[in-house]
DNA sequence: AATATCACG
DNA sequence: ACGTACGTGATATTA
């Protein structure tokens, strides 16, 4: 049978400019989208060997549709020039192709096609319709699909009447129905207001029609049936307005449709003149002709891969080359690594790839597989194995002998890079270049697992390159004198955060519940007194309606806006308090709505079912300065500095009956780096001698003596230090300390005079990271500051105080990171049963029995006392508790 | 998906 | 003169 592929030629090119990086020629002329279309194409011809194509586009700014609605696609953005410019080299090179296509002033490209299709039908082709647009679905039928692109235009999705019963449960016809219900956003097609795809389903389902639907509003109920009834005759034009016109008269033949492979003498030119060098090599002009044979072109551009599938047939050819696996990747979805859903395992040796599905990795006979993860004595070598350990742990199956960790190399090599993924690597290295993972799974909504044999075949693919990227990585490693710090703190700190997540967090949830009640009653006073005092009631989370309350009903002075309206935080409201008393009810509610949100709300989402307890995931490769980040939940921001929120942490207990919950915090641990980096002998003098830093601060900038120094001045000493620690500037302590920026100046001058060598340093590491490009911790992790050396005052500026912080926040980062790892071998060696829980930057949280709180209070200390050795002492405090609240 | 706000070190 | 403190993550609202 003929096959016909009609193409909506805007939708194509409009999904293909935004999917693809922007692109010129050397004439500068943009030809992204043009490359994109062209692409896909070829793919199209190769794997479905048309005998017809046509593609159809949108003519003209005013169709029939504006007649009957003139803001039909109404508020649309105007086309950007960038690619306005190619849709006339877009059509010259369907010219070049031998492909035609078709407008027709006051019809759209849908229209066109609607048409062609049906005309196909009736002369016995078999149809495909290319397009983003889901409005084509309604001509679907038995010999008509409809393939949607996905994620900009890298896959399609083909749609027969199947696809679509699955999908929406309906007819093809019937998807106008739902258009006239839902409407269309970016058509301006206005629909029923408050009726989603949902709702439209549903009423569909039952009613079948938009007509039986409004038939039968009298049996509804509520805003629903009100929308419906007064928003009756929006559904039927909107009905009208997405059903396709099937009497376009098109002036092209069958004749004028027949594709028969693109020429090389009329294709080349064109592709030439767009400088499509990589086309032009890799089309060997022999694609697409009909029927016929398409064997060694290379339209296609990935590179193939042998993949095994592992099954009973052949797990005897993996069993024999297990000791020669050297790359294992583990692929599963879902933010958090807890409740991710395994896809698939490859494991590999530089010359095959084997695919273990879980179904049998889990079978009885793959146990050989199982024992070799488990095998801490075999190396593992793979890509986010903290995330593998954790997937396969829910699984009941042992992770162990983590060896080299891509990315968590490649977080050391560039640790701002925010493109670690396989595919971003390899573009690094000029490796090359593999579909990225948001091309063959979607992203968002669109997520789907593909294939079995197009996941294997990714998979592969991106261990192949794995493999060739961590030997890149050994050299760079090496050359960076980063090996201790790879495979001797962050390896292992990897696998001992994988085992604090698993081992959870006990949480009490009747004591959580409870304070989330008492929370609660607060929270409905302060609101109803809020709104008394306001005269009316209005959403109090929204910032917008709050700002209108306060400054235009209210007339309270504008202290700062925000790029969209008044500013609302804490800070504003605060200076607004004496102005009226709803400022303080306001706050007080902001305080409470916050803890009940996030953290009884929150908290009380991710208390596991399983277990009881949280199990956050610590992420090793996120933060620029080296420190950990915790999210599902964040346990690294639990409240403490207020009361009220303080009472959160009574609600982390221990796990085991009669335990305790012990924790131990380094006291300054970033100035005391400071200290010992900058060499500055006051500041060490002062730690040598233990005191209390910020009073010395005060006595130094203040020209006073200890007896002298009051409250106040020892607070500003404090954000003093804090500025120093930031990379100060005068305006930002001006703006902590509520003082003028001359002021602060001064306080910042007071402070050199005092703690020279610590002027130094910042005028050196400034210089160091001008020089080098990077600045880095005392373990040699580096972090890049490309911008040091900007024009632009701000962004220059900011590097530059990344410069002075980083080196600091970056060593103290390192120092628990080790003390971590020398804590877990202390614990296994001596054979303890206390648990290491959290760490919280300068924190680190143990749950311990009763017999062990002697051992533990001195040991902790000692070990985080000694981690490194620092020209002045580190000194951690430890306290312990029945919850984490009494271990303060 | 972006913005505002606020919790922590 | 320039205008922000350094590093994170979660929530609700709004576009």
């Amino acid at each position: 049978m003929e096959k016909l592929i009609l193409i909506d030629g805007n939708s194509i090119i409009y999904r293909a400019f935004f999917a693809m990086p922007p692109l010129t020629n050397s004439k500068g002329l943009h030809t992204n989208a043009v490359y994109g279309f062209t692409n896909m194409l070829l793919r199209l011809i190769q794997e479905e060997k048309p005998s017809h194509i046509l593609v159809a586009f949108d003519a003209g700014k005013e169709t029939f549709r504006h007649e009957g609605y003139k803001d039909y696609k109404g508020g649309r953005e105007k086309t950007p020039h960038e690619l306005s410019e190619q849709f006339p080299l877009m059509r010259e090179l369907l010219e070049s192709f031998g492909i035609a296509w078709f407008e027709l002033s006051g019809y759209e490209a849908d229209d066109i096609i609607g048409t062609i299709s049906k005309k196909g039908e009736e002369s016995g082709r078999q149809v495909l319709i290319v397009t983003g647009d889901k409005d084509m679905l309604q001509v679907v039928s038995d010999n008509v699909k409809v393939a949607l692109t996905r994620k900009g235009i890298s896959e399609v999705e083909p749609y027969g009447p199947k696809e679509i019963e699955e999908r929406y449960g309906l007819r093809p016809e019937q998807i106008i129905d739902l258009k006239g219900l839902m409407g269309d956003t970016s058509d301006n097609i206005p629909g029923v207001p408050g009726i989603g795809e949902k709702t439209a389903l549903k009423l569909l389902h039952q009613y079948g029609s938009v007509e039986e639907v409004l038939a039968h509003t009298d049996e509804m109920k509520g805003k629903m049936k009100e929308n419906l009834v007064n928003h009756a005759e929006d559904a039927r034009m909107s009905k009208k307005l997405a059903t396709i016109f099937y009497e376009v008269p098109v002036e092209r033949s069958w004749e004028d449709m027949a594709f028969a492979g693109v020429q090389e003498d009329k294709a080349a030119p064109m592709l030439h003149r767009l400088e499509f060098k990589s086309l032009l090599e890799r089309l060997d002009f022999t694609v697409g002709t009909a029927g016929e044979a398409t064997s060694d072109s290379n339209v296609q551009s990935l590179t193939e891969v042998d993949v095994t599938i592992v099954d009973t047939a052949t797990l005897p050819e993996l069993k024999e080359l297990l000791p020669q696996i050297e790359m294992m990747y583990v692929e599963s979805y879902g933010d958090n690594p807890h409740h991710a859903i395994a896809m698939g395992m490859t494991l590999s040796t530089p010359e095959r790839h084997f695919f273990v599905p879980f179904d049998f990795l889990k079978s009885k006979e793959a146990e050989v597989i199982v024992a070799w993860l488990g095998d801490a004595s075999v190396p593992k070598r793979g890509y986010d194995l903290h995330r593998a350990d954790l997937v396969l742990h829910w699984l009941g199956i042992t992770l162990a002998g983590e060896e080299h960790d891509v990315q968590l190399a490649a977080y050391l090599l560039d640790p701002t890079d925010n493109n670690q993924t396989t595919s971003g690597l390899a573009a690094k290295y000029k490796l090359p270049i593999i579909a990225s993972d948001e091309e063959v799974y979607g992203k968002g909504a669109k997520f789907k697992v593909p294939d079995q044999e197009i996941l294997s075949k990714h998979l592969a693919r991106k261990a192949q390159l794995l493999l060739q990227i961590m030997e890149l990585q050994r050299n760079e490693l090496e050359k960076n004198e980063m090996n201790r710090l790879f495979y001797e703190l962050e390896m292992p700190l990897s696998r001992i955060l994988a085992d604090m997540e698993k081992q959870g967090v006990a949480v009490n949830r009747d004591d959580l519940i409870q304070l989330g009640k008492e929370f609660e009653s607060q929270i409905a006073k302060l609101m109803k007194q809020i709104y008394e005092i306001a005269g009316l009631e209005f959403n109090l989370n929204s910032p917008k309606q709050l700002g209108e309350v306060l400054f235009d009903k209210l007339g309270m002075p504008v202290m700062k806006k925000t790029k969209t309206g008044y500013s609302t935080d804490a800070e504003v409201l605060e200076k607004l308090a004496p102005y009226h008393e709803i400022v303080q009810y306001i706050l007080d509610y902001r305080q409470l709505a916050k803890l009940q949100s996030t953290y009884v709300e929150g908290l009380l989402k991710e208390i596991s079912p399983i277990t009881g307890k949280v199990h956050t995931y610590y992420r090793q490769t996120i933060a620029a300065t080296g420190r950990l980040s915790s999210q599902f939940p964040n346990l690294q921001n639990i409240p403490i500095r207020m009361e009220e929120g303080r009472k959160i942490r009574k609600v982390f207990v221990p796990s085991e009956e009669g335990w305790f919950i012990l924790a131990a915090d380094y006291s300054q641990i970033e100035l005391r780096v400071l200290a010992h980096i900058s060499e500055d002998e006051g500041l060490q003098e002062a730690f040598l001698h233990d005191l209390d830093i910020h009073t010395k601060t005060a006595m130094d900038v203040f020209g006073v003596s200890a007896d002298q120094v009051d409250s106040n001045m020892r607070r500003s000493a404090k954000a003093v230090n804090f500025g120093i620690v930031y990379g100060i500037s005068d305006y930002g302590l001006s703006q902590n300390l509520n003082i003028t920026r001359k002021e602060a100046a001064q306080f910042i001058e007071k402070y050199f005079q005092a703690f020279g060598g610590v002027r130094r340093y910042m005028d050196d590491i400034v210089l160091e990271a001008k020089r080098d490009g990077y600045v880095k911790t005392l373990l040699e992790r580096r972090r890049y500051l490309p911008e040091i050396n900007a024009s632009n005052f701000n962004i220059r500026s900011f590097a530059e105080r990344t410069a002075m912080n980083t080196p600091i926040q970056g060593t103290a980062a390192d120092i628990i990171k080790l003390a971590m790892v020398l804590m877990d071998e202390a614990l296994k060696k001596q054979g303890l049963k206390s648990r290491m829980l959290l760490q919280v930057h300068d924190e680190l949280v143990f749950e311990v029995p009763p017999e062990e709180m002697d051992i533990m209070s001195k040991l902790v200390p000692e070990i985080m006392g000694q981690a490194l050795p620092l020209s002045v002492p580190l000194k951690a405090e430890v306290s312990s508790g029945l919850n984490w609240y009494e271990a303060k």
